[in-house]
Formats: C-alpha cells, structure tokens, sequence
DNA sequence: AATTAAACTTGCAGGTCTGTCAATTCGAGG
DNA sequence: CCTCGAATTGACAGACCTGCAAGTTTAATT
C-alpha cells in the first residue's frame, strides 16, 4: 500500500514537501471542520492554518467535500485504532465492560473534534458519508470486540441474555456523547458544568454503573 | 400610545394579516434553521416558505439572528408546556418515571425539528442561546417536576439516594436524544433503522429500564 | 375623500466563498 | 546544463446571501 517514492529524502527537503503538506492541511481541516461544520468551514481558513494556499488543498484533495469526506474516514479510524489497543481477553466481562465504557467516555472527552464531526455528519444527514464504502468496514471491531465480551458474559449467567451489542455500544455512545455534544444548552439551562469542566470521574462513574446494572440478568420472575 | 388597536378587526380581513404572517414565518423559520443550521438556513428559503419576502422578515424579526432565536426560545417552550400535562402527582414514583421517559422519548422523535435545532445550537457553542435570558427560567419546570417524583421515591426507598433530577434528566435525554441525533451515521455504520424508522417500542422499553434500574437502590452491602 | 401609519415589495450594494486556469518555482534526472 | 513534471501560487469568474433604502399598497381614521 506504500508509494515508496523518495519518500524519505524528499520528505527531508525544506521545499516541495508534499506529505508534510498533505499532513498539515489535514490536520487544520480537522480543527475547522469540527469548529464550523461543513458548510461553516472555509476553505480560506484551512489554507491559513498550514503554510499553503486555497488552490494547493484542491489539487491535492480535489475540493471542499472531498476533504471533508478524507477528515471524516481519518477520524473514524482513528478511534477504531484506539479501540484495537483495549486489552479485554483477560478481564472478566464485568471489568471489560467497565474498561470499555471508560475507554469510550474518555475518548470522546478528549477528542471532542471527532464528537463534533459525528455530530456534523448526522446533522447533514449522513449526506456526505453515504459516499464512503470505506466507513462501514472501518467501523467493524468494535462491534465484534463488544460482542465477544456480552457473548462471555451471557455464557456465565452475569449479563442478561436480550441484549446484543450494538445495543451495549448505543447505550454507552449515547451516555458518553450527550455530555460533550450537549454541553452548551444543558449546561447554560440547568447551570451545570458539563464536557471536559464537569465532574468528571463522578459521571464516567455513573455511565458505567449504569451499562452495568442494565446487563445484570434479571432477579426476580 | 398602545398598539394593541384593532388586534381582532385586522387579523380578520384577508390582506395586510401581519399575524398570519408571522406566524407562518416562524413555521418556516423552524423548518429551515432545523434543515440546515443557523449558517446553512437560508432567509430566502424561508420566505419561498411563505407567501412573503426576505425583507418582510426582517421588518418582522430584526434579521437573521433575531429570528433564530425566536425559533429557539419557541421550540423550547413548546415542548416545556407539553410536559406541563404531564399528571404525574397520582402515579407511584417508578410508573411516574416510567411516563417521563416514554413522554421525552415520544417527544424527541415526533419533534425532530426540536432535536436538530437543539443540537445545531450546541455545535454553535451556545453561542445565540447567551443572548436569551428567557432561556433558563423556561426550563425550569422540568426539573422541578422530575425533582417531586424522585424525591417521593427516595423517601419511600424506591429510589436511590445519592441521584438527583438533574442527572436523571440527563440520562433520559441522552439516551432518548440519541437515537435521532446519530440515526444517520449510527444507522449507516452498523446497519440498523434508528429514529422513527427503527423497532420505537423496543427501545423505548430499553430506555425506561435502564433508567429504571439506574435508580434502583443498592440491594447489597 | 384625504390622510396616516403599518404592511409589504423591489432592487441594489457589499461581502464572502468556492473552484479553476494560467503562470511560476523547484528538484531531479539525463 | 537543461529539460520535465510535480508542487505551488495569484487572480478571476460565478454563485450566494444578507441587510437596507426607497417606493408602493392597503386599512383604518378623520
């Protein structure tokens, strides 16, 4: 998958340095993306975070859409490479579920430039994704990564046996995203601090606990 | 001098029916702003929507901005004065929560415009939402409300201590948010139908459980 | 009927933004 | 040294889109 050019000796040289470019446009595209969606992103913009122009980003990524839709595949696979690190074999399911709700719950905290392009693509309606075969493949381990975990724990009799895991994984995105995605309005009305302000170890807390005690089996009848 | 003459006689001819008007402006105002956020909407769009002109709304409304936030504190109170009948004094704590839940998770999927416009205004930062100091007091009475049925649960040690309503409001928002908010790149990735084209009733009991469960007390030690 | 003020329209001016085309710089290889 | 193609830039045309100013219609009032 390598276009081993001189790619080292060119990538050295102070000039003409494409893959430096192409990293840095990428990298500010990212940010004003994130910041102003896509169609509030300018293009302008991006071209003054990199040492680059407007026209450079069209010959290299062929226009607005295509940059952005390059962005949306990058991060996406960044959080799925960050995923593929989670150590979960040797954790019972109870500490593997707890391991992957907090690895999720600090992700998007920490990465609230990949919460705010999810959040830009749903509201364009999927418009621009719909466009990428690449997404739904990218997008795969983690589901079979959870799956794994829920299917040991219903063999033991610790996790309830109705649920599966695109159901787990809705359930702690929905808990882990609400607090960066919403923080503005909920915590302007409700005067709470929420996103990386709030409390945090209280509420990662509570969306474990609350993942947790929805998977116990049920007690009674 | 007054300016409430002729409120009835006016509204009622056909011609110069500044009411109708307006009203119809901010029908189409909430569609549009819903559609495509505060940058993406159009004042030319949302006059075609009407029988008027760009102008007009802004002799209305003040321009853009303005208008916006009209459209924002409306959807707000809306959907505040739909709770208000919500009867919840003659319900036992847990089936009273049990009607909050199903109630937010109906509302957010009939009222998608409602969602949209709320998450817009959070990908904006907030930024319109500063300026309305009608925000906050609008929104009170729902936590208010939830605040009495978890307090009549928590003497009756139904429910847990250490919760309050805020957390609660913020656990069903987000579970209920996100089937609506993220049915587009969630649905796309993973293949299943969210928001109103999805299994609503299966959900919908998902939620209520996990709440329900959530706030169950701590059996053991 | 004449007047007045609100309701409403038309057209313009200024601004922003994107994509592209022709021109230029630069490094490398012959 | 000189050519060639990739990398890079400046400038422009074409779309939009918003706010405003000036003019016109209409309903109520005198």
């Amino acid at each position: 998958m390598a276009l081993q050019v001189s790619v080292g000796s060119a990538a050295m040289r102070k000039p003409k340095a494409p893959e430096a470019n192409r990293a840095k446009i990428l990298q500010a595209a990212v940010a004003e993306f994130a910041s102003r969606g896509f169609k509030g992103a300018s293009m302008d913009a991006i071209a003054a975070g990199t040492n680059t122009t407007r026209a450079l980003i069209n010959y290299y990524f062929g226009g607005k859409e295509k940059l952005y839709l390059t962005v949306l595949e990058n991060v996406y696979a960044e959080i799925r490479h960050a995923e593929s690190f989670l150590d979960l074999d040797h954790l019972e399911p109870t500490e593997a579920i707890r391991s992957i709700v907090e690895f999720t719950y600090n992700y998007y905290l920490e990465h609230e430039d990949f919460v705010r392009l999810v959040v830009a693509e749903n509201q364009a309606r999927g418009r621009h994704m719909k466009k990428s075969a690449a997404m739904r493949t990218v997008n795969r381990p983690i589901i079979d990564t959870l799956g794994g975990v829920i299917a040991r724990g219903q063999v033991d009799d610790i996790f309830r046996a109705d649920v599966d895991a695109i159901d787990v994984h809705m359930a702690i995105a929905a808990l882990g995203m609400f607090n960066v995605t919403n923080q503005y309005t909920f915590g302007a009305i409700f005067q709470r601090a929420m996103g990386a302000k709030g409390d945090v170890p209280r509420r990662r807390r509570m969306v474990v606990e609350v993942v947790l005690r929805w998977l116990k089996p049920e007690l009674d009848g």
